[in-house]
DNA sequence: CTGTTAGCGCTTTCAA
DNA sequence: TTGAAAGCGCTAACAG
């Protein structure tokens, strides 16, 4: 026995002895039909199990209620939340998700790109790589709906959402700073990486607002999406012997998290020794031992306002583009203290 | 102006002078067709942005490529990683994922597999609630492709893919009684779930084998996802003044971060008072501190052969199901030393 | 090697 | 209030 074939519209149609599009009708609610054959035939949907097959309708109405979410690592604590907030308010609204991962590679995302538009989906959210967007400007030129999440493009004409991160910066650093550290470092992002140089900005800001002469931002070269913690406790093993840093603010949690663990291994005391400033405030940071002080970002809420852009710019494809900033926080915990 | 209408084959095949279906040949690479006449189709396609619907194709081939996953949550590094598997196997097999969080919700799971169904997917991979199930038998009796990941449903015939739990159970027990431990509880999933039950019954077997008489098995009665590391917390800290355990042998690493949590608050040492074994060896288990004991659980190698099993499965409705059993490992780290 | 035709399941005119 | 018919974009069976 194979697997049972679907039941139609116009099964339905034949069992109840109407048009296939007094069925339709029905299923869909409109108005234009008799209560009485409407509750014949939706009855008789459900006696012979009809599920409707969306790919005819989506084939004529031309919406797919689809998004694409294209991300690095769907496995990073960070954006695993924000796809979460994605996901819930997607559900909500009656649209699917479909997600790939790029594992931070170029051609991954455009790939991606392509796939999904294979797929027909009504609009794409994208984390972007930032290395190169010649794949983003083609989808902007073709009017698809996209919104960039995370980080932005300068200069250009597309939906935006990303935190304050120049905030973000400037409360790391002038924390650090409050609590007596001098010679405080930046462990930041890719180069190219917009986040991380907003965040250098707020860094420097911060120095230069209290007069501190020493700065010094170490831009991680990672060559794969997970490694942030490598990368951390890689830097911190080669810069801490030559300059004796009292503080170190990095680019994200994992990056912290490494940066300590080298810390440890070179029996230098945070906070004692060196304090220790993360990003992201994803869920471990807070039993991360010792508990790490961060700048907390509303993951969740990203992923829904991300979600609700997406859904704006679909439904008008020519409302003006807008750019979200979300506000940031900073949340003392041990490593700083 | 509004978003460009996409090109169709029709489009091409007036622009190259041909008929629909020798564009159709030439797009899929058939073998009837001229090389000559197929080149310039090609370039055509090119020249035009051609990027095919894919919802065309599907409603004729009833194929749609797509496979459901029906996940708890999907913000959970267990299943953030088994997903992450699946997703790029899924990617290189020409499939795309479609991901719904029930946030362990039965209606959910309920609502996400007929949402699914309406969308058509080829099939599912359901990591199932399991305090009810007559939703996955309606699909089984229809014959869906569906494969269970991660918990079992006792006696049915279906596919399923789970980890060696008696063993794990075992192992972890087993590792606390070589330490010394003398007074092992257990801290177990919730009652309904066939892994907590299994890896119960390794603990069991192991205090057996080694003819320890003191067994205590508490079983979480958490309401949401997301709140393993406060149920550890909770439970440790009502039990441990009354019960002067050694050892705590927990269904998850995140239980055994709120457990260690717990102790830590009443000032009782880890490993030295009371040692403690977690499960599944997340990745912030070995940066965690203490770094935890664990059993390592290969969540990307389960999320690959989860799609795997779906693809055959999908390509033989008819096929004998199979249970596939991952072997599972005891990592040694300092929450036991 | 290529074109004609039918049809996947649905929605949407338009007419009755 | 209902039905007939067209068509969304694609593939496949068949004929030429």
């Amino acid at each position: 026995m194979k697997q049972k074939k679907y039941v139609t519209i116009k099964d339905i149609s034949k069992a109840v002895g109407v048009s296939i599009n007094t069925v339709s009708r029905a299923l869909n609610d409109k108005p234009d039909i008799n209560e009485k054959t409407k509750e014949k035939i939706l009855e008789k949907a459900k006696e012979l199990g009809y599920i409707k097959n969306s790919f005819g309708s989506i084939l004529k109405t031309q919406r797919s209620k689809i998004i694409g979410v294209i991300i690095p690592d769907s496995s990073n604590p960070f954006f695993s939340e924000v796809f979460k907030g994605i996901e819930e308010e997607a559900r909500k609204n009656d649209y699917q998700t479909m997600i790939i991962n790029t594992e931070g590679k170029y051609s991954f995302e455009e790939k991606a790109i392509s796939t999904l538009i294979e797929r027909r989906v009504d609009g794409i959210l994208l984390f972007p790589m930032q290395n190169k967007y010649e794949d983003i400007e083609k989808l902007l030129t073709k009017k698809y709906p996209v919104v960039l999440v995370g980080r932005g493009v300068e200069n250009w004409n597309v939906d935006e959402i990303y935190n304050n991160e120049i905030k973000g910066g400037f409360l790391a650093t002038e924390h650090l700073i409050k609590k007596g550290c001098k010679k405080i470092i930046m462990i930041s992002a890719e180069k190219f990486n917009t986040a991380g140089k907003n965040r250098e900005l707020g860094y420097l800001k911060a120095l230069e607002e209290n007069k501190i002469e020493y700065k010094n931002i170490v831009n991680i070269n990672k060559l794969h999406e997970g490694l942030y913690f490598e990368e951390g406790e890689n830097i911190v093993q080669k810069i801490v012997d030559k300059e004796k840093v009292d503080g170190i603010f990095c680019y994200n949690d994992l990056i912290a998290y490494g940066a300590i663990e080298s810390l440890k291994k070179k029996n230098i005391n945070v906070p004692n020794d060196v304090k220790v400033v993360g990003y992201d405030d994803i869920r471990f940071s807070k039993i991360f031992s010792p508990s790490l002080t961060t700048i907390f970002v509303n993951k969740i809420k990203m992923g829904k306002e991300a979600f609700n852009m997406l859904k704006r710019r679909i439904e008008n494809i020519d409302s003006t583009t807008m750019q979200i900033t979300l506000d940031v926080e900073l949340i003392e915990r041990k490593s700083t203290e």
